[in-house]
DNA sequence: GGATGATCATCC
DNA sequence: GGATGATCATCC
């Protein structure tokens, strides 16, 4: 692996080299094997990337990069820079959440500062012929902060009230809460509707397609 | 089981 | 065609 980069500037210097090269050339370069399709390597690509720019942090809760503040996220993308997928941001407590502020919570903390690493990556692109795109280095605009906290303060409040079970996808303008376990088995605490402790699907907070579409739009074509 | 990395597969 | 709900690999 590449020693940490010590400074955002050279992050980003070191992310725009790898654009234009395809994951089957860096995987190569890298020593990683290439998967046929991603079906049973989700995170396969996203590794790859954390490798060739020494990404850190494993399986922590905490941005990739902690010394610069910085969180790392591969998107997928059409030929015409629209997101393929929603992307996943961090898992949500369920329960515990008196307390928790828009400020001391994981999802301001992992989305104060993202370098996007876009790919073009259509499903009928082989993986190894998916093409690295121009990384972008972002913040949320207040405008898109303002977005992202009422989302989370208002799906904070259904999950404190006991809410959780009639939270779906739909809810949030820009961020959304969804499953995020290894099946529809698995369980978890959360707050029930009287207040007592019920057993319920883990859920994790995903940034919904239209917001990324948006702010990879803004930043590349104007 | 819970955290990381996400995409898959099905439904609308 | 796009979004929702389901799922996969790995580490500890």
């Amino acid at each position: 692996m590449l020693a940490k980069p010590k400074s955002e500037a050279e992050l980003l210097q070191r992310a725009q080299s790898l654009a234009g090269f395809s994951l089957g050339e860096l995987a190569q370069r890298e020593g990683f094997s290439i998967p046929k399709n991603l079906k049973r390597e989700k995170g396969w690509g996203g590794q790859l990337i954390e490798w060739c720019l020494g990404a850190s942090a494993g399986s922590k809760p905490i941005q990739d990069f902690p010394e610069l503040g910085i969180e790392l996220k591969t998107i997928p993308i059409d030929s015409q820079g629209k997101p393929l997928e929603s992307t996943y941001v961090c898992i949500t407590p369920l329960c515990q959440v008196t307390g928790l502020t828009w400020h001391s919570s994981n999802v301001y903390n992992k989305l104060s500062r993202v370098l996007w690493i876009p790919i073009l990556a259509e499903r009928q692109i082989p993986v190894e012929q998916r093409v690295v795109a121009t990384p972008l280095l972002w913040s949320p605009s207040a405008a898109q902060e303002q977005l992202l906290r009422e989302d989370w303060e208002e799906l904070m409040d259904m999950i404190a009230f006991g809410q959780i079970e009639q939270i779906t996808a739909r809810h949030g303008q820009v961020l959304q809460l969804r499953p995020k376990a290894a099946n529809n088995k698995a369980r978890t605490d959360a707050i029930g509707p009287n207040g007592q402790i019920i057993q319920t699907l883990p859920r994790g907070y995903y940034l919904k397609t239209r917001f990324t579409a948006e702010l990879l739009r803004q930043h590349f074509q104007l």
